[in-house]
DNA sequence: CTATTTGCAAACCCTTTGCAAAAAT
DNA sequence: ATTTTTGCAAAGGGTTTGCAAATAG
């Protein structure tokens, strides 16, 4: 997190302490939604307004700080920044996170050597049943 | 196509001129925005509204022959059956299709062993310049 | 003839913008 | 003191809905 203070000192950010609380909680690692972003940051400042949401967004995936994610075209946010592919669960919606950067250079290996050309960057999206819906 | 007539006659589904027009648009594997779909019919059905197109996509999600691509949240229909990958530019936004499904079989061995979980199905998009921009 | 589909307009999101007051550096 | 940020309300853009008229089966 404090590397992230940081980040925001270059880049002439302000460190109000709703943006820190919005990177804060989406340090949690849970892929929110907007609207989950708020209601989880208005629990703690009760007067925030989505718009300081959404600018607080804009601004951190500006910085690639966080990433946007688009299943099923529902906005969500990850703030990762260790490479990893993500698991859509096909009943709920919810997003996990798998960490194996082994197998991803695999893949990305295998991908360049198909398409013959360089590979800017790997997304990979599986699709499961998550482990409470296969309960 | 007319495989696709025979589904739509399995579902009850009419086979209006709309609806082929926009089947017949989705054919030319262009990846095309809702906007973009509703301007091409437009040349052949002066009179066809925004609601019609939206209408049509929706069943066809519903009946699976059409998928839904959100590369930067931007929805973009694709109608291929045939197993695929996909390449985003990351200049202009344009999608291109790779069909070497070895390739795709081989990353879903890797990623299955690494999640150690059933994959009921794999999105791959990689982020790549196109050969247009990279001019 | 019956059920679906079309096309229009209104309604409904979700997201962005403009601006004055507040806060951070 | 300067510049950014916040919060509000209004505007904007994309998508869905309700309904009567038209059309396919």
């Amino acid at each position: 997190m404090s590397e992230i203070i940081e980040l925001l000192k270059t880049r002439k950010l302000k460190a109000t302490p709703q943006r820190l609380a919005i990177l804060e909680f989406l340090n949690g690692k849970t892929h929110p939604t907007i609207e989950e972003i708020y209601e989880a940051i208005k629990k703690g400042f009760p007067s925030i307004s989505l718009a300081t949401i959404y600018k607080n967004i804009n601004t951190l995936k500006e910085m690639g700080v966080v990433t946007e994610l688009n299943p099923g075209g529902k906005a969500k946010y990850d703030i990762n920044i260790t490479p990893h592919f993500h698991g859509v669960c096909q009943n709920c919606g919810k997003i996990v996170d798998y960490f194996d950067s082994a197998a991803m250079e695999k893949c990305k290996d295998t991908l360049s050597e198909a398409v013959g050309e360089d590979i800017k960057g790997l997304n990979i999206t599986i699709d499961i049943v998550c482990s409470d819906c296969s309960k």
